[in-house]
DNA sequence: CCAACTTAGGTGACACGTCAACTATTCCGC
DNA sequence: GCGGAATAGTTGACGTGTCACCTAAGTTGG
């Protein structure tokens, strides 16, 4: 149990273990829940991002810094998205590599259905029974982390 | 801000947005280191939780439990696993239906070869800036959302 | 000013995850 | 014991995510 050791202790192993079956039953129960609305949870959180930014659009690659995701991924994501009428590309006058993506009218009506059910959800499954303590705890974790990661 | 809102609180948003990146981008560099030992993040987990089993196997199902995995996804995985040698089924004589999922020889060889660099990583990232304090609460919070989450 | 480099974004192939449907076996009530 | 329900596991189709690679446009040093 030295810091020297590669290996986790006891306690931390326990902390992965409920983190790593999270990362798959949590979005997969989201996903369930959100199919109501014919949106699954990528498409809420790029609808989610673009319908708060200026204007409703951003450039591609701070959408996709704002999401986490990478490129290509939001990429694929956004033509498919675009077929179905969510989201549209523009070109980008100022730079004429970039474009820009944009929430349609269609999608901002499906992100306003959604969005009050799906809020309730993840509240239930993981705030309401948060203190505030536990909540400043699990933010401060989630951001030292995520730091470390993105870096 | 009242209980009744289906919405978040701006401090359950920030932890919220922290998670959802967090979903995406840690696993993502952890896949990313593991390429290196030939295997994928799901790969290990499999691995590692038939490595721990009595006599290092594990009926599909119960293996499907531990790890929070559909059944059908592990099925998938498994015959993939089965295509590169890590794992082998066997018939199941006790109850016909079943079937045993169990780690071959090069599976463990892999996955002894992978574990000290993962652990590392995994403790870098996640644990080794964490107070006591802060790792039992990050526990009973997993925890918490879990068995909401599974039920 | 132009060649080398960098940056924005897209594409194709392939691995992965999910849902619905399926087969085979066991369980259970009568 | 036998017919229907439940259970274990698999499969196929399809949407999704990743990697490697590509194109086009901007940037920079000589």
């Amino acid at each position: 149990m030295t810091q020297d050791s590669p290996w986790l202790s006891a306690a931390q192993q326990q902390a992965w273990r409920h983190w790593i079956a999270l990362g798959t039953s949590l979005p997969a129960a989201l996903n369930r829940a959100l199919q109501e609305s014919g949106l699954s949870l990528s498409d809420y959180d790029v609808l989610v991002a673009l319908s708060e930014a200026d204007d409703r659009r951003l450039r591609v690659g701070d959408l996709a810094a704002r999401l986490a995701w990478e490129r290509s991924r939001l990429s694929h994501h956004l033509r498919r998205m675009e077929g179905r009428g969510l989201v549209a590309r523009e070109e980008c006058t100022d730079d004429g590599r970039g474009a820009w993506s944009v929430v349609t009218a269609a999608g901002l009506a499906a992100i306003r259905t959604a969005a009050p059910a799906h809020a309730r959800l993840v509240r239930e499954l993981v705030f309401d029974d948060l203190t505030t303590a536990e909540l400043a705890v699990l933010t401060d974790v989630l951001a030292g982390v995520r730091r470390r990661v993105e870096s």
